[in-house]
Formats: structure tokens, C-alpha cells, sequence
DNA sequence: AATATTCGTTTCGTAGCCGTATTATTGCAC
DNA sequence: GTGCAATAATACGGCTACGAAACGAATATT
């Protein structure tokens, strides 16, 4: 389907990543875009262990950053109800939003 | 050139970052990102001023963010001849090759 | 039932970046 | 030359995130 030249790439994650910057929204960083991301692109269930190995990072960061992002709404913990250890990290309506409105930065900015 | 699906563009997104993450390679921010691509990808001269503007950030970040990276030697500080008071930010090679690097890594990722 | 293991969280000390305000240097107008 | 404007850098206090280690709760093992 995509044929992306290396310069096109480029000027593509410049636009969004300048875009982002620009309006002030860049309260999110690379770790926890990764993880906001694989929760809503990648099917589940997503526990805390399961996100810092596919990371590769510890765990005390997939913590800190559902603290963060709870915060900001975009993703929700819950106990799994049959192993009380694991927590469930769930999607929310915020959250949804939020990724669908990156993606169509995304695209909006590669046609042109 | 491209019309790239919302789905698509995402996935591809994340694919990057998830890439950058997993190695360990997430030390630049995104403002950062936005300083480094914008001197590489658009013409000269860039000054501190210039590229704060560009960014509507203040001035202070663009210094920070040239000690960070001038560290890594990314990019590399020359004072204007004709103006002393001016800063221009210079590519070095290294950071050419690790913008070009990055483009690979998108491209690469958006066929599939 | 006692012990070990797993899971997520918390604590601790450290490092980096932030915004605002201030400083040093350079250029310019008069 | 003297005052004034513009540029980049720095100082300061605050906030956030980090990795490593210790921890409490839940489950598994024996």
C-alpha cells in the first residue's frame, strides 16, 4: 500500500511531532505514547508485567505511567477478578478519543 | 503520493516508537525531536531565536536543548560573523547520519 | 499450614527539564 | 562615546521521571 521515501518519512514525523510541540500538547513522552498505543492498537488483556516486557523497561515505569495517564483519563487500571495480582489496564472513551485524533494528525499531514 | 488510512498511520506510529523504545534509544524529548528535524530537514541559517519562534517556545529550551545535544553531537553551536550576538546551529555528521538513520527506520516500517 | 513465588506498588536518592527572571555581550542610533 | 535594543546564556526553585531495592498482597508449591 505505502511507499514511503526516506525524505518523505522524515518530513512527515517532523510535521506531526512539530504540530504537537507548537500547540503545547507534548505532555506525553515516548514511553507513554508506546504504552497508549499498544493498549488501543494491540488486542488485550494488557497487564502491568506484560507492557514492561514488550517495552523492555521495568516495571515501576508501566506504574508511573498509568498513574499519569489516569489521570489524564486516557487509560483506566482494574483488578483481574481471577488472579487478584494482575492489573487490567483498560481503555477509556477519553483515551479512544485522544488516539483517534493522533491518527488522523497523522494522516492529515501525510497528504499533502 | 501517499494516503495513508487512519488505522494505518497510527499503526505505523507505533511501530517507530515502540522500536525507539524497546532499544533503549528514547533520549531525545520531543521538543528535541522537533530542534533536530527542523534544523536537518529545512533550509538555513538557524539561530536560537529563529527556531524558538518556530517552535513558540522560549528561548531558554533551545539553549538547554543545544547542550544536550551538542553533547551527543547532534547538531553543533557557531557564532554569526556578522553578528555575534547570533547563535547558528550547525548539522555535524553524526546527527546526519542519525536523522537519516530515523528515516530509515519509518520507512522501512511503513512497508508491510 | 508453612514456605516460596509472582505481581504491582512504593521508597529512596539522583538526574533532567521546565518557566521566570537576570546577566553578559554585541550591535545600533544619536 | 553614551544610552538603548537585541541576542544567547545562566541562576533559581520546582516538578517529573528514572533505576534499584524493598515491600505488601495474592497465589502456588510442598
Amino acid at each position: 500500500m505505502v511507499k514511503l521515501e526516506n525524505r518523505t518519512a522524515l518530513t512527515l514525523w517532523q510535521q506531526v511531532v512539530l504540530d504537537q510541540v507548537t500547540k503545547g500538547a507534548h505532555d506525553l513522552s515516548m514511553r507513554q505514547f508506546a504504552i497508549l498505543f499498544s493498549v488501543y492498537l494491540e488486542p488485550g488483556p494488557h497487564t502491568v508485567r506484560g507492557l514492561a516486557q514488550k517495552l523492555n523497561v521495568t516495571k515501576p515505569v508501566i506504574t508511573r505511567a498509568l498513574d499519569a495517564m489516569g489521570q489524564l483519563d486516557l487509560l483506566a487500571r482494574k483488578r483481574d477478578v481471577d488472579d487478584r495480582r494482575n492489573v487490567l489496564v483498560q481503555r477509556t472513551v477519553a483515551g479512544a478519543l485522544y488516539v483517534e485524533n493522533y491518527g488522523d494528525l497523522i494522516s492529515r499531514k501525510a497528504d499533502r
